[in-house]
DNA sequence: AGTTAAATTGTTATAATATAACATTTTGTA
DNA sequence: TACAAAATGTTATATTATAACAATTTAACT
């Protein structure tokens, strides 16, 4: 059992706009969101956007500079990430698939290297997407 | 047999600089580099690289927003990549192993995602780093 | 309760990364 | 030659992220 992490005010204020939001949000974004609640300066933002990442509770989406609160219950500790990304509609969806998150976790490659982390991305049409197409 | 793609002036300046340099080059060292070459202003940087990462010639490590010349001969488009990273003496290597390019790139989530690409970072200690700690 | 260390916050300034907009030139091809 | 596509040059600006320093709050331990 981890022990609950409770959040700071500010940290607090960000994750519940991140969670609520069905899309991955800036930094700047959340910024502009959250100056009503007090939060003035980016480095306001980008420290309980850190502090969250470390703890797991969100994930930073590497190719689009933008975060997505974990929708992995299993997933505290953000060591293992895997997301899929609609490149025309821009929606992400983090991958929960055991199978997935076994093979990578033991992945060993020759060149000698010990992994402790893995993020990964794949891109391509969601299905709505995919309809409006054809 | 892919079509010899002939690069630019620019292009292939910026090419040979990230090519012989043994670790990812961030695009504003790229710029002072080839500074002496009359390459001046950012955007000439930029879309050299965007030209270069289109056609394989060079990958774009997201975590560090930096470039690498591709090491994999038959990865000309980039369309399916996997690095590994030192978290210690920020080495990156293009890995290359066929298992992992056929499990990720023939990969099926239950979400119905059509998937055309994918990009892999793990993280960890090189061997050289591992040895260093202990 | 008082002491202390760690974490968090507040604030201003600045660094680092990336693109918009527009004009011109070069290259490939019919 | 004529045309279109690609690449270049240039200035300005947008976006993302951190440095440096001071103050305050929180948590843990006597
Ligand atoms: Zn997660
Ligand atoms: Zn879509
Ligand atoms: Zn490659
Ligand atoms: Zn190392």
């Amino acid at each position: 059992m981890r022990k609950m992490q409770n959040l700071s005010k500010n940290q607090q204020i960000i994750f519940d706009l991140i969670d609520k939001s069905p899309e991955p949000l800036k930094a700047y974004s959340i910024l502009f969101n959250v100056q009503k609640r007090g939060i003035k300066a980016p480095l306001q933002v980008y420290r309980a956007l850190d502090k969250l990442v470390e703890i797991g509770k969100i994930h930073k989406i590497e190719s689009r500079n933008a975060f997505i609160a974990c929708q992995n219950s299993s997933c505290q500790i953000s060591k293992a990430t895997a997301f899929s990304i609609c490149e025309s509609c821009e929606k992400v969806t983090e991958i929960n698939n055991s199978n997935l998150s076994k093979y990578l976790t033991s992945f060993k490659d020759k060149n000698g290297m010990k992994y402790n982390k893995y993020n990964l991305e794949f891109f391509g049409l969601c299905k709505k997407c995919i309809s409006k197409k054809s």
